[in-house]
DNA sequence: CGAACACTTGAACCTAATCAATGAGTGTGG
DNA sequence: CCACACTCATTGATTAGGTTCAAGTGTTCG
């Protein structure tokens, strides 16, 4: 069991970015320098401000990140899927985490420190290198919603916002696009810089029209089309 | 002169990010690897959309870099100062650039192309690791802006983006900070997500208050703790 | 000098925030 | 198993912050 366990374990790290291209015998190092952790629903990796000590990989689970302002309003930066990593700033030495991670699943994780870290990316160019791309993407994407935050209406950005969480955590299923998240309208009020009672009004439009089906902390997507028709702002779509 | 010419160069490439902790000798490989390139006011360096292909450094003058939403709407991103590095969506191989770089000023830059700058990446690894911390820091900064967008009213995030272009391009006179740089109200209003009107009113109700002395395409901060007071959201401070 | 450009200011309009009250679903402990 | 508390969500009324449109003033430059 335990043997099954590390090689699904180390099937999964040769999915993340940042362990691309290394040999199997360097990533079955790496995974020997990690130690797992289970963290369960609601509880925090880490806070804000605390200082950074170390680098993470989700093996199972969901993960949140979020952002205080100092006048105590809330951002959700972003969902961690399974195989992505975060508390990536361990990179820069002693830092201060940007934001708070919390499990909004059970969790199981892989963590290293920040010596351990900075030992890997010397020993591992390689390394570097992805994590170089893995930033690179990570600044265009930023700047992308940076773009729609100062120039898109609320109605656009909650859609673009929407075909994010599909493209990244939803399941086809039977009648749409599922988003497999605890996704409540304070959710997405805090990914799109609105409150939670125009993402309520715009979801019951939306759904009036047949575009999406909503319950409590979820949102089922039924015409992708529509939505990205909203998106980017075309004439509303003819529908049936 | 051409001598001298060089030892500036050398001077101030020491000082960029990227080529921090290289030895003087690397340094100086690395810059007979470079194009020295003249680019006039107005002129762009590459625009948004092309393969990008070079990497620029900045001596002299002054760039800013633009984006273009697919309605036409531009948002200014950044200005970038001598010993700044702009154009680094190279790394990531065959990509295009994400934004358009345009000459504010005259100004003088060297460039290496995608092919040199993976070679030198491959052979100075400390080229990588100040990428990285780069690249972390604009992620944060990034962040930073997205909090302010999503979160502050127009008068704030003009405030906090003054001061950042004071900080950056601010140089201390008499009576005052005066930002160096050709700054329209339609540039700030790039910058912050507004429109030129709504900047225009809001710079003149603080040139009212004292706050500011502003005239054609500058702005001087009279009283930077003033503009402080704002970007906190703090009460209005007493002045005099 | 004329044209292009940067800026100002007023008025009308509108999106979305705010405030307030209520309803629905979930979980817990007696 | 029901009652109570709690969290999540809906909906209406009001209002404010900013956009938009329009007209006009000053500046710079060829």
């Amino acid at each position: 069991m335990i043997d099954s366990d590390l090689n699904w374990q180390m099937r999964t790290l040769r999915q993340v970015g940042l362990f691309q291209n290394l040999s199997p015998e360097d990533l079955s190092k790496i995974q020997q320098l990690a130690r797992t952790l289970r963290v369960e629903r609601q509880a925090f990796f880490f806070h804000q401000g605390d200082t950074a000590n170390h680098l993470y990989v989700l093996l199972a689970g969901q993960v949140k990140l979020t952002q205080l302002t100092s006048e105590g309003n809330q951002q959700l930066l972003r969902f961690i899927q399974p195989g992505e990593i975060f508390g990536g700033i361990v990179i820069l030495g002693d830092a201060a985490y940007p934001a708070s991670a919390q499990a909004v699943q059970d969790c199981l994780v892989l963590t290293w420190d920040t010596e351990t870290v900075a030992q890997l990316m010397e020993a591992h160019p390689r390394m570097a290198q992805n994590a170089l791309r893995h930033l690179a993407q990570r600044v265009q994407e930023l700047q992308q919603r940076n773009l729609e935050l100062a120039t898109e209406r609320v109605e656009r950005r909650i859609a673009h916002t929407l075909l994010r969480l599909a493209h990244a955590s939803g399941r086809k299923v039977e009648d749409g696009i599922l988003i497999e998240l605890p996704l409540s309208r304070q959710n997405l009020a805090e990914m799109t810089g609105t409150t939670l009672y125009t993402v309520s009004r715009t979801l019951n439009a939306w759904q009036q029209k047949g575009l999406v089906e909503i319950g409590r902390e979820r949102v089922l997507i039924r015409y992708p089309h529509g939505l990205v028709a909203i998106a980017q702002d075309l004439p509303p779509a003819p529908h049936e």
